[in-house]
DNA sequence: ACGTGTAAGGT
DNA sequence: ACCTTACA
């Protein structure tokens, strides 16, 4: 079947087409019936052979490993006809795709109970779901039930085998045989101690997911690929799909030494400097665009794992497209496309925009270090180093710095997954091992779709039905609470008061992930939360009407409850222990750090209706049981005497408290709560003002950390920051009560300092330049029109593109709209009012808890202007 | 295609 | 009153 054929009657967004050649006359993979240790990076279900294709990288040869699955394994999906009646059903039986009917036992967690199913066995994924008329919408059509059916062949075959992508396998005999790690039955004696209070359920969970953890990764050998594409409008990207240009450079960055471009010999371009292009780098001139490619292409296969940025919709889609229309035939091509990635038949593609673009990557295993998803951005952030910047359109740069440019780009690729010995590709295969997502899949995934597929793995591995989403929602779909926030479903955190003004000596304790300890602790999964037993309706959530189950441990608490003990019991502990070889530690700390993504997500996905598992009732349980525990944790600090002046979800602020009383306050949460509490830092001192989330605080050490502060936001313009960075500075210096009123003075001058240079316009447009991004393309703000909006009009007017994810630079300009954006501006325009009122509401929210205001400053600055 | 709560600046 | 962004 072909793609476009699929394509015209797709109406099943989760299928993809499955079907394609692998291993053609241009590009042979190795099937072998041996291997020594190799990793499982993927799997894939073959068409052309009807079987499960099965990725696999041979660290001492370098290279990727071909294996069919020859034992049979086929798609199918569950029903609750009997097998007799499944045959009856017209259009069953005589399927092209039908294969058999089995009899099955499951358990059906969401009833309690053991079911009787039919397993519906087919001879191809498409006909279990995706295809129309598939066997799945016979039965549905028949008014059965049907379930598992929108699972991935890949996926379901990796559940069915129990593997686990990215841990070692060997082929032995023709047979795929897991690789044991090592591990001295002593030391895992010691972390078992760790799990003592624990069920024996959840020791035997330890030692299975201990050794994921335990195994190395080995190093990936790859290459990265950029190209650059002829358009005859400037600063306009060709589309792929038309393929209209000749690819006029591709570049090549191995970790293996190769540094190699190609370009294209055109007319009417001079070749430049070569000193432009670094040291070392080979580049190769072609006549004809067909030679280039197919050089690439044998590049590309050569390398089990290749890395782009923006691959998917971009480089390899252009490529495919470009090369069919050069008159490659498919098999010529080691590209292939699905309906939105280019996957590879000779490795793994990874597209490294789509797996930096992951929110919880960006914001959990990157602390939120980059915010735009650009190549140029996320390198800036991480490498210290940003895309070469270019004077003029791309098909005009002479030869040798069009090189340069496609070098960086392809230098820089690779540099994101080598930093910090490899982390991100260390990272990538941790994720796979806790997903058991095919890195394919992993790298191109949200967080929802890793949780969701070690979810679906799990209930396979204990023989449980997948609940259908319909099912969990009729049986659980009720919320009590009523958000704050309007148009949320539930209520969600505790913010207290704050007490305004200077405290020192703060210590602040802090609940050790407090969601996924809820979980924990209270049980909490979709079939335990309002589950069916009459005698567990007395076991209630605080605040609402939602009872726990008694009777069975859920398997939400079990896992979520797993990956917190292992972060916080073990990794973070190991991470730091001095006693550990340095590369050892560095080794836990990237574990710690993978951990920390799944755990932070957890609770988050459950109040998420995208999530296949959606139960409201889960999510808002968790949060009304965290409000309980900062609550009587609060009851209990006043209780011991003790001074809160802050709190935030899971933290409470503590002033000045004597220290027995804080391992008072401690042991109580441990043994009443039964949640880690931990002292997480101890402030000198701590400003606060009348609003929520928002203060500076100076720890012991002299570093300030600034929450929600004007000063700080990333919109806020840089000459604001740059007066805030002096401010904290002076801030931090200050030590005691009395130390503050020489700061005082200090500050005034700062103050007045940025006045004056606002209003004798020293300061550059780019100083003053408010940096807001857009959120969604121009046309469709719709309800409103914002500043940013406003600026990014008169852009597009004078022909500058732009598009969503953009950062609009715009200053205040004296005038009716207001706005204009740098790049048409001129200083004598700004509006020094409008900049008055933002030098004020930055600098009051530190001020106001210092007891100055700023008015009395500013005055004093206009005074002094007089002189 | 994780969640809700808060602040601020705008239309 | 509502929209938008950025942050906790």
């Amino acid at each position: 079947m072909s793609l476009r054929d699929y394509e015209l009657y797709e109406e099943d967004e989760e299928e993809e087409v499955e079907e394609h050649e692998y291993g053609t006359a241009e590009f042979r993979i190795e099937t072998p019936r041996e291997t020594g240790v190799c990793y499982l990076l993927s799997v894939t279900y073959s068409g052309a052979s009807g079987k499960a294709l099965l990725k696999l990288y041979d660290p001492s040869r370098g290279i990727m490993v071909f294996w069919y699955d020859n034992t049979g394994h086929k798609p199918y999906c569950l029903t609750n006809l009997p097998p007799s009646n499944v045959l009856k059903v017209p259009g069953v039986a005589s399927h092209r795709g039908f294969d058999h009917v089995e009899e099955i036992e499951k358990y059906d967690l969401l009833h309690d109970r053991k079911v009787r199913l039919t397993k519906v066995v087919a001879k191809d994924p498409l006909s279990v779901g995706g295809a129309p008329n598939s066997l799945r919408d016979i039965l549905r059509k028949h008014g059965a039930k049907v379930w598992e059916a929108k699972i991935r062949y890949h996926n379901c075959y990796i559940y069915d085998r129990q593997l686990i992508p990215g841990m070692p396998y060997r082929i032995v005999e023709g047979r795929l045989v897991p690789v044991k790690v090592h591990m001295d039955e002593k030391e895992v004696e010691d972390v078992l101690r760790l799990w003592k209070d624990d069920s024996p359920e959840e020791r035997e969970m330890l030692r299975e997911w201990l050794p994921l953890f335990q195994t190395p990764v080995p190093v990936i050998r790859r290459v990265a690929i950029d190209i650059e594409v002829y358009s005859p409008i400037p600063d306009r990207v060709p589309n792929p799909k038309d393929a209209k240009y000749p690819v006029i450079c591709v570049a090549m960055v191995s970790n293996d030494g190769l540094r190699r471009v190609l370009v294209l010999r055109r007319k009417n371009v001079s070749l430049g400097d070569q000193s432009e292009l670094p040291q070392g780098v080979e580049v190769k001139f072609y006549d004809d665009e067909r030679a280039m490619l197919l050089e690439l292409f044998k590049v590309i296969s050569e390398y089990p794992v290749v890395l782009t940025f923006n691959g998917d919709n971009f480089d390899f889609n252009y490529l495919w497209h470009r090369a069919l229309q050069l008159g490659f035939s498919r098999e010529q091509i080691p590209i292939y496309l699905t309906r939105d990635s280019a996957l590879l038949h000779t490795g793994v593609h990874i597209d490294l925009y789509r797996f930096f673009g992951n929110k919880s990557i960006q914001v959990y295993a990157f602390g939120g270090k980059y915010k735009e998803t650009t190549l140029d951005a996320i390198a800036e952030a991480l490498l210290g180093e940003g895309k070469m910047v270019l004077d003029r359109p791309i098909p005009e740069l002479p030869i040798y710095r069009l090189a340069a440019y496609c070098y960086r780009d392809a230098e820089l690729t690779l540099g994101l997954t080598m930093f910090e010995n490899d982390l991100v590709m260390k990272l990538i295969i941790l994720f796979m091992r806790i997903s058991k997502l095919s890195m394919e899949d992993l790298v191109r995934q949200g967080i929802s779709g890793w949780i969701k597929n070690l979810f679906y793995y799990e209930h396979r591995k204990r023989n449980y039905l997948i609940p259908e989403p319909d099912d969990i929602l009729s049986l659980k779909g009720v919320t009590v609470t009523k958000a704050i926030i309007k148009g949320k479903k539930y209520m969600g955190a505790l913010v207290m008061k704050p007490k305004a003004g200077v405290h020192f000596n703060v210590v602040v304790v802090d609940f050790a992930s407090l969601y996924p300890s809820v979980i924990k602790q209270w049980n909490l999964s979709y079939e335990t939360v309002r589950c069916p037993h009459e005698e567990c309706r007395s076991n209630l959530v605080p605040e609402t009407s939602h009872w726990v189950c008694r009777k069975r441990r859920g398997l939400t608490a079990l896992i979520v409850g797993l990956l917190r003990d292992l972060r916080v019991r073990l990794y973070k502990k190991l991470a730091k222990s001095s006693s550990l070889p340095e590369e050892e530690r560095e080794w836990y700390d990237v574990v710690q750090r993978a951990l920390k993504v799944f755990i932070n997500a957890s609770y988050g996905v459950f109040g998420a209706s995208t999530f296949p598992l959606y139960c409201p009732p889960v999510a808002e349980s968790t949060t009304a049981i965290g409000r309980y525990a900062i609550k009587r944790t609060l009851e209990k600090a006043q209780e011991l005497g003790l001074e809160v002046i802050y709190g935030d979800t899971d933290s409470l602020f503590i002033k000045n408290p004597p220290s027995e009383k804080v391992s008072n306050l401690i042991k109580w949460a441990e043994k009443e709560l039964k949640i880690d509490l931990d002292v997480d830092k101890v402030y000198r001192y701590v400003t606060l003002s009348e609003r929520k989330k928002n203060y500076l605080g100076v720890l012991e050490s002299g570093s300030v950390e600034i929450k929600g502060l004007l000063g700080k936001k990333r919109n806020t313009p840089e000459f604001l920051k740059q007066a805030f960075a002096n401010l904290i500075k002076i801030l931090a210096e200050v030590r005691c009560e009395r130390d503050f009123e020489e700061a005082k003075d200090k500050i005034r001058v700062i103050v007045h300092d940025c006045y004056m240079r606002l209003k004798n316009r020293r300061y550059s447009l780019e100083d003053l330049a408010f940096k807001m991004m857009l959120s969604k393309p121009l046309d469709q703000y719709i309800k409103s029109t914002p500043q940013h909006v406003k600026a990014a009009q008169q852009l597009v007017k004078v022909g500058y593109p732009v598009e969503a994810g953009d950062i609009i630079a715009f200053v205040k300009v004296k005038g009716s709209t207001g706005v204009k954006p740098v790049q048409l501006a001129r200083i004598d325009e700004i509006d020094e009012e409008k900049y008055l009122a933002h030098i004020e509401s930055t600098f009051e929210q530190v001020l106001d808890a210092l007891g100055m205001s700023f008015n009395e400053v500013i005055s004093g600055a206009k005074l002094l202007d007089f002189k």
